[in-house]
DNA sequence: TTTTATTTTCAATAATTTTTGAAAGTTTAA
DNA sequence: TTAAACTTTCAAAAATTATTGAAAATAAAA
């Protein structure tokens, strides 16, 4: 395969597959744009290589820069911004794990303890509240162990992390 | 809060929030309300309390029955067919885990793979070579982890697994 | 200043996804 | 068999989500 058909292929896989996990496609593929690009690319490069409107880039550059994954900078006489992305895939899949956990874990945590207020205590109700509080202990581990990801380093995830647990 | 007004609120916070991670919002209903109901229900049930159409709740409850966290339960004297989810939200969590390895882990290491295979070796393509390999290297090891969940069980995710993360 | 370059906004439009509902298909009972 | 009960399918409609593009806003240069 050739290179810029390679980077091509990835760009599109990488906006089909976001779709799947409630992400925009062209969000998707404007950060794999940025990921495999050597430089910074400005809006117009965008629009170019995806075919799509300045509006759009803007949205979802945007977007990604929100989610800290992209960055403006500028360049030596330019007077236009231009974007890049952290080439860190480890940093990378940080980044979108602590957002991940911020706008859709969290909030979850909460509705569930405020649903776990009912002032009754039928068997309907217990086996409810038994529903909600195992949701909720499940989400709490799942949401410990991603922190702990977080905040451990490359090496450590990829060696020892993958040892201890194998047991 | 009422126990019915809390089910209800249940059923439609888990269905929102279902869409943030490209899942259908009716599908998340149904399951929550399967999962809330202390008794089987059948297709009416489920027409009538969401207020959807016989076609949308089969296609669902199929999905459902497909991803495996619903099933089809026979209720003596009755003909039609009755809906199930089981109550073991541990055993939910895992099952939904592997099937989303399956369809989305899976699938994107297996694209990253043949992207690889790039008959040039100019700096540009050494470069996005190792993006890809590092994209490979960091899902491996998360696919790699979350196949070590699915084979613990429970008491072994809550209380050793949160102890040996700490470290 | 004023002009020019560039970015942002957002109503209108397009694309995609979901839902409906009636017809076709299937199964069970009489 | 035939009829009734129930399930499945799928084209059309509705709802939702994404995209465009031109106008407004902002920033830099003349």
């Amino acid at each position: 395969m050739k290179l810029d058909e390679a980077k091509i292929k990835y760009i599109h896989t990488w906006g089909s597959l976001a779709t799947s996990w409630g992400i925009n496609k062209t969000m998707a593929q404007v950060h794999a744009l940025l990921l495999v690009s050597t430089k910074p690319l400005s809006a117009e490069d965008i629009m170019e290589t995806l075919k799509i409107s300045r509006g759009n880039v803007n949205m979802n550059v945007r977007a990604l820069i929100d989610w800290g994954i992209v960055r403006k900078e500028f360049v030596v006489g330019e007077r236009k911004e231009f974007f890049v992305a952290d080439k860190d895939i480890w940093e990378l899949f940080k980044q979108i794990t602590k957002e991940r956990k911020k706008r859709e874990i969290e909030p979850v945590l909460k509705v569930l303890e405020e649903l776990q207020e009912i002032d009754e205590s039928s068997e309907e109700a217990e086996q409810f509240k038994k529903v909600l509080s195992d949701l909720s202990s499940v989400t709490t581990t799942v949401n410990g162990i991603l922190d702990k990801a977080i905040r451990a380093d490359e090496h450590w995830l990829l060696s020892n992390f993958t040892k201890m647990i194998k047991k």
